[in-house]
DNA sequence: ATTATTATGTACCAATTAGTACAAAAAGAA
DNA sequence: TTCTTTTTGTACTAATTGGTACATAATAAT
């Protein structure tokens, strides 16, 4: 064991690059305003992270997903009523400040903001929101297989159809933050799961 | 009327920069990529762009949404179930061939993909999709009136449910262009229209 | 034909981009 | 202390960014 000690964690600077790269985009997100939030200097993040500007990136979707779903799967180990859990969740959604409104899905960005170049961090954004789906699709199908759910639709489809609601309502709502309507068509997108 | 004739039609380099814009991005589209695609000089654009790229950008969407709105609007006019034809609208969206699943939608990507230093570009965004929510609206309400549609939830909110349903669409399947359960949830979606 | 007007193409520019080179610093090991 | 190893900070760079300046070209009006 020998040389310089690092002056940073990992995973508390790569949580600093989320909030960078979740307010101002990918792209827009520039390498010295990022360094700057880490609070580390070129050096060290070179060497740190040899693939620069992107695996950082990469390593910022995959460590903001992981705490996601570990929240998430912790949220629905110790609950009573999973498919509750899950509406609360949604619903949720409609109490979030503006700030946070505006925002959107951090994963769901990469989707969108990535160009064709990126196809590969891309997919790893795919692989995410496909996590997140599977979580959604096992608690249904748990609830069906319980009786606790009637609707008897294939748990994969409905697990697709609440991403898809995920997708939509954190673009949506990006366009008319706090908008009186939002928990309505909420309430109205969650009566599939009676 | 004098001077030298300008050898462009706007429209028709705008409709160009738009399939740049969309393919790429705001951000990751460059002014001379986009020049060369709209195939004038730098020369002949800022003196008809004064506002440059942005400017051009915020045309395109303009145009891009113009062009959408009268489409619907017609389609709707010569239509003799117009829910149904909504109903097609958004199912239509599983067939569309892979490349046109990754794009997107191309006013939604304006939304998610412009930094809030656009926050005027991305109001412009809101706006296009809120014009397209008040046709969906307008259809539902007649289609109340008319005692075609049973559901008699408000018409802002199933308007505002449609648009919700399109921006998640067209985030989903961009994760996974041509997957097999989109018709599924389509459809699972669509029930509301009943 | 001369003039006024508008459009065009090219050369240029300042700012910013992500990323590199490298010498100095800070630790443990000998 | 001296050597080895790793990290750090700074100076630098090559490329690209969006945009400007301006001389020239092409037209209509006189």
């Amino acid at each position: 064991m020998a040389g310089r000690p690092k002056i940073f964690d990992e995973r508390e600077v790569v949580e600093k690059a989320v909030d960078v790269f979740w307010t101002k985009g990918y792209e827009t997100a520039s390498a010295d305003e990022l360094l700057e939030a880490m609070g580390i200097g070129k050096g060290s993040f070179y060497l740190a992270f040899k693939g620069g500007k992107k695996e950082l990136y990469e390593k910022s979707l995959r460590q903001y997903a992981d705490r996601f779903d570990k929240q998430l799967l912790h949220d629905l180990s110790i609950s009573k009523d999973p498919i509750q859990l899950i509406k609360d969740f949604f619903m949720a959604l409609a109490d979030d400040p503006k700030s946070k409104q505006m925002k959107g899905c951090y994963i769901g960005n990469a989707l969108v903001q990535l160009s064709d170049g990126d196809a590969d961090t891309k997919l790893i954004a795919a692989e995410l929101l496909g996590s997140v789906e599977g979580i959604f699709t096992d608690v249904i199908r748990k609830a069906q297989q319980e009786k606790r759910l009637k609707n008897k639709a294939k748990p994969e489809v409905l697990g697709k159809y609440l991403i898809n609601l995920w997708n939509g309502v954190n673009v949506t709502r990006r366009s008319n933050p706090g908008y009186e309507n939002l928990r309505e068509v909420l309430e109205m997108s969650l009566q599939v799961l009676h």
